[in-house]
RNA sequence: GCCAACGUAGCUCAGUGGUAGAGCAGCUGUUUCGUAAACAGCAGGUCGGCAGUUCAAUCCUGCCCGUUGGCUCCA
């Protein structure tokens, strides 16, 4: 959208009319334009600030200013009473080209234009933008509303620090995030999301499911309770069932390692900083980052034939990598994880099929779990790395040919990949709509060289295999995580901690009660007697608020007839059925993953 | 790591320069109930930690720890 004319929405067209190209144009010109009006409002109230840039987002805009003090909440409300004073005086936006020379001689007080100013290619017009009679002007490439009337509505939302740039070497701004839409219906269901977003929060879900807390003394490592630990393992034991399918070998491999080990795998030089490491008897030793080391070594332990191969083994080991402080966030970014590792070692020849294969597998536990749509992303070289160029080249030509063949869209990242080879990731958005990387598959020509791994070929000659890091889950605390906000911690019945509670109307029921239980208990169904001394409708409120999938409820009736009465959690109530049907239904539903 | 905000009972939160309260959960008792909260009583807190200011600090100041939001979707 480069230096458009001012965009004025004739008085009969709809917003709802428009294309999606269109309605994605006039909120990005919206958003840009109350970003103009925000920054001439603190321009206003604190003289010294400079303005630096103030994009539209998905959802709103930002601008970055550089203060010298922050902006307080009390600040925003400021802050949005003058912009509203803009608003309403409805002045023109307009756009003006300048020389460089006049460009550079009205923004040389200000360090961060004068940048902007000096990126601008020479073949690019240089204009500023102004409205409120010219009383303010920015140097801007365009992209606004006609009149600062057209804002319908718009609101502050919060502050943040922000590097110039991003570069954490550079200065830091204040930045101020907004929203704006095009009408004030629009704006309150934008709102409105916001806030059923936050209900679905995993830490929040978390916490009243009772599935895992936090606690300060082991920041950013989740405890989990019991019924955390039962998805948890119901996870893995779905990936233990597609291992079989697809031909995986499970391996189990240590939690420290003297550093010799990590010398000679690399991570000392590329990953110490993001290790932990600890000194016994006069030596050092690191706790595992990552699982890859120990996967060679398992490989390293007997000499190996093409006829062994593809060699698929995985491995479920802790892992410890210290992230930066800032960055941690709930299970989705924690210090202490398990991801269904595995490492493939194959030929050169075995990498194609050896990843459609995964990615099939993947798309298969997605689909399961109700993942419908995930985003590919292809990672390449890092500045930080191992090996030589020529592998790099050859590791980042085979994904590509992959990806094309496929025909999925995929998006190309450089600079993003691991420090020992390229990668694909997969990304799945949790409530409020941020990205999270939770499969991942990467191609090392490293390792087998680090640890000298050989196969004998057809002919005789010793020959290095690949190695291909998957997994789908990644993390599963944070696949988790990601999980409980699709599901708004409503798992499928496979999955669900607690499978149903039996609930007696009355104490004269609960005997009865105990023995369906323990029927459906020895059948292999996780179910819970509500025998506490609370009334029925208590009883399955409770239940409800746990999401348990199915309430039983027996009461004089049913006792006569031999039956449960069914509740769903969406409130559903089914047919009385006999404990025996009960069973067989919920047993055929968990085997279906259904 | 950096910027900002926050940290009070198991949980969610209120509150004050004179050593603290509610609801839910818990425990005890009463109630025996038909599909989202019966009633009563009891118990529960070094107010994140360490210093400092003060006659007196949960409240003010500093440091530390932790959590939360953010840290290139480029004029």
């Amino acid at each position: 959208m480069h230096n458009k004319e001012p965009l004025a929405m004739a008085d009969r067209v709809k917003f709802k009319d428009l294309s999606p190209e269109e309605k994605q144009d006039y909120r990005d010109r919206l958003r840009h334009s109350t970003a103009h009006v925000l920054a001439e409002a603190v321009t206003k109230l604190f003289p010294d600030a400079q303005l630096t840039i103030g994009p539209p987002i998905e959802d709103g805009f930002y601008y970055d200013f550089a203060v010298p003090e922050a902006f307080t909440p009390d600040d925003l409300n400021k802050i949005e009473k003058e912009m509203r004073n803009s608003i309403k005086a409805n002045t023109e936006f307009s756009e003006r080209e300048t020389s460089r020379d006049e460009a550079l001689e009205l923004v040389r007080d200000n360090q961060y234009k004068v940048e902007i100013l000096e990126g601008i290619p020479a073949d690019e017009r240089v204009t500023f933008c102004s409205h409120s009679d010219g009383a303010f002007e920015d140097l801007c490439r365009g992209g606004h509303m006609a009149r600062t009337g057209d804002i319908k509505a718009y609101k502050l939302l919060s502050t943040a620090g922000a590097y110039w740039r991003g570069d954490e070497n550079n200065a830091m701004l204040q930045r101020i995030y907004g929203t704006a839409w095009e009408s004030r219906d629009a704006q309150k269901d934008y709102l409105k999301r916001l806030e059923e977003a936050e209900k679905r929060d995993h830490r929040k879900l978390g916490r009243q499911l009772g599935l895992f807390f936090f606690d300060p003394i082991a920041p950013a490592s989740p405890f989990f309770l019991p019924k955390g630990a039962q998805v948890m393992n119901g996870l893995i034991e779905y990936v233990k069932e597609l291992y079989g399918k697809y031909g995986y070998q499970e391996v189990m491999t240590p939690q420290i390692f003297n550093t010799d080990l990590w010398k000679k795998s690399g991570h000392l030089d590329a990953y110490a900083e993001n290790m932990y490491f600890v000194e016994v008897d006069e030596r050092e030793f690191g706790v595992k980052p990552m699982n890859c080391p120990a996967g060679a070594m398992i490989y390293a332990a007997d000499s190996h034939s093409y006829r062994d191969l593809p060699m698929r083994l995985a491995d479920f080991g802790r892992l410890h990598r210290n992230e930066r402080s800032g960055v941690t966030h709930g299970l989705t970014r924690v210090r202490s994880f398990v991801q269904d590792d595995a490492h493939i070692f194959c030929t050169l020849d075995q990498i194609g099929d050896e990843i459609n294969s995964f990615l099939q597998m993947l798309n298969e536990a997605y689909e399961t779990l109700g993942f419908e749509s995930y985003r590919l992303e292809l990672s390449l070289r890092p500045e930080k790395r191992v090996g030589s160029e020529e592998m790099w080249d050859s590791a980042e030509a085979a994904l590509t040919e992959i990806l094309d063949a496929s025909g999925v869209e995929y998006e190309a990242e450089s600079g993003e990949g691991a420090f020992y080879g390229p990668k694909i990731d997969i990304f799945v958005p949790d409530a409020i709509g941020r990205d999270w990387q939770l499969g991942t598959v990467q191609l090392d020509f490293s390792l087998p060289e680090r640890f000298d791994l050989e196969y004998a070929a057809e002919d005789g000659s010793r020959q290095r295999p690949v190695v291909i890091h998957r997994a789908m889950y990644g993390s599963l605390e944070r696949f988790l995580g990601v999980l409980i906000e699709h599901l708004s911690g409503a798992f499928p019945l496979w999955l669900a901690p607690v499978q149903a509670v039996v609930v007696p109307i009355a104490d004269r029921h609960i005997d009865y009660c105990h023995n369906v239980g323990d029927e459906l208990e020895s059948a292999g169904i996780r179910v819970v007697v509500d025998d506490s001394n609370d009334r029925m409708n208590a009883k399955i409120r409770q239940a409800q608020l746990q999401k348990v999938p199915y309430m039983l409820v027996a009461g004089d009736q049913e006792i006569e007839a031999g039956t449960l009465a069914v509740r769903t959690r969406t409130g559903e109530n089914i047919d009385p059925m006999t404990v025996a049907e009960v069973s067989t239904k919920f047993l055929r539903q968990i085997a279906e993953r259904s």
